[in-house]
DNA sequence: GTCTATATATGGATAGAC
DNA sequence: GTCTATCCATATATAGAC
């Protein structure tokens, strides 16, 4: 169904619906890899096989084109995020279930979602508002830790350095995501064990909390 | 604080002679927060009180300014890395060492040292030498990873995901160690028993891996 | 060693044809 | 919806005075 059969003037109209979904998925790519500023209108245009104008056929500005990424990656991790911490269910079982959805979430996207960490855009003053999703979501995971460490569900440590090693693996799982190494993701479960290991006072009670988070998996997804 | 005792060549002025420094402090802050392609050399320039121009007597081009940056943060830590791996001892103690290390290293650094994060000027060929550093440090870490696995000292998994979350760890660390949260790294023991402890079998013996860790760390040091 | 002035390249965005 | 041509702002880097 892909009409690549180029500059059929004003015929392509079949292709040219999902050609604002190429532009999406090639930007965040070069986005991820070569960063705001490294990534051009001209590196992108090109990438999806237009000419660079076109693009603003699509989007105002490239501003607004990675805005959109931006929505899409972060809008949904704090509304999931905020309907777990809301809910019952122990700390350990939330993050849990936080890192699974998320690490679940990279692999479904058909984006290169590594907003994460390029803060580089979120400098500017019109994306003020996915800056502060960001620091929402760490806020609340943050606060997830140290509910367990009250709790004494986790063992007692700064909750800062914690939240340096969630969030990081996070981050690089998305970084890689994208890349030939996807078939290691296929084990969201691994992923959150991996941390939670690391926290869980009683490690053998790792698969309580497994048993736990899949009941409260559903309420991550509500976001979407 | 440093020593800028550095060359004090021939016509190194009591101003001059530290205006090169400072140039680096400066642009490593901004790179680290705007990325490569969002920092420009008059930003640099006026971070450091000098005018555009003045940039050029210092560094030939922006990329030499910024491999300059890249050696300092990956030479070391490879060096360290290989004469850690080529020694005696557990994986888990060369981890620990490793960890504890770059920890320390991040914050004593004069220099904000997120180039392990921004890969986007690592794209530029006159660079390759240093994405390969980089490569060489993770392939090193996960040999680590897998050697502790194979051996019973840690837990069995997949040491992909293992090396995600130690590297996305220290990146996070060098993310934030020049922010407002400096002190909370002053533990860079803590930083490595939280690692160790979600890779460790047996969790009871973090003690004991930290004893060994204190002999190796030596070596990881004579690198400098 | 630092300055001002400027050459030269490149990037985001617009105009208007088709 | 996509194109070509182009405007305009900004970026790296050089030239030459002090």
């Amino acid at each position: 169904m892909t009409t690549p059969d180029g500059p059929a003037g004003a015929g392509a109209r079949s292709s040219g619906a999902d050609t604002r979904e190429r532009i999406l998925v090639e930007a965040s790519r070069l986005l991820a890899m070569k960063g705001y500023g490294g990534t051009t209108t001209r590196d992108i245009a090109a990438a999806v096989g237009i000419s660079q104008p076109s693009l603003f056929f699509h989007f105002s500005t490239k501003l607004a084109l990675v805005e959109e990424l931006y929505r899409y990656d972060l809008v949904p991790a704090v509304q999931g995020m905020e309907n777990l911490v809301v809910g019952a269910g122990s700390a350990g079982a939330k993050l849990y279930a936080m890192i699974s959805a998320e690490i679940t979430r990279v692999i479904d996207s058909p984006y290169d979602m590594r907003a994460h960490i390029s803060l580089e855009a979120l400098d500017d003053p019109d994306l003020a508002a996915y800056r502060d999703l960001l620091n929402q979501f760490d806020d609340m995971t943050r606060l997830l830790i140290r509910t367990g460490q009250e709790s004494g569900q986790f063992v007692p440590g700064d909750s800062w350095l914690a939240l340096q090693m969630v969030a990081g693996f996070l981050a690089r799982a998305n970084l890689f995501a994208a890349g030939d190494e996807i078939d290691r993701l296929s084990h969201p479960e691994e992923a959150a064990s991996l941390i939670l290991r690391s926290l869980l006072a009683e490690p053998a009670t790792l698969d309580a909390v497994r048993r736990e988070a899949a009941e409260l998996l559903p309420k991550y997804a509500t976001a979407e």
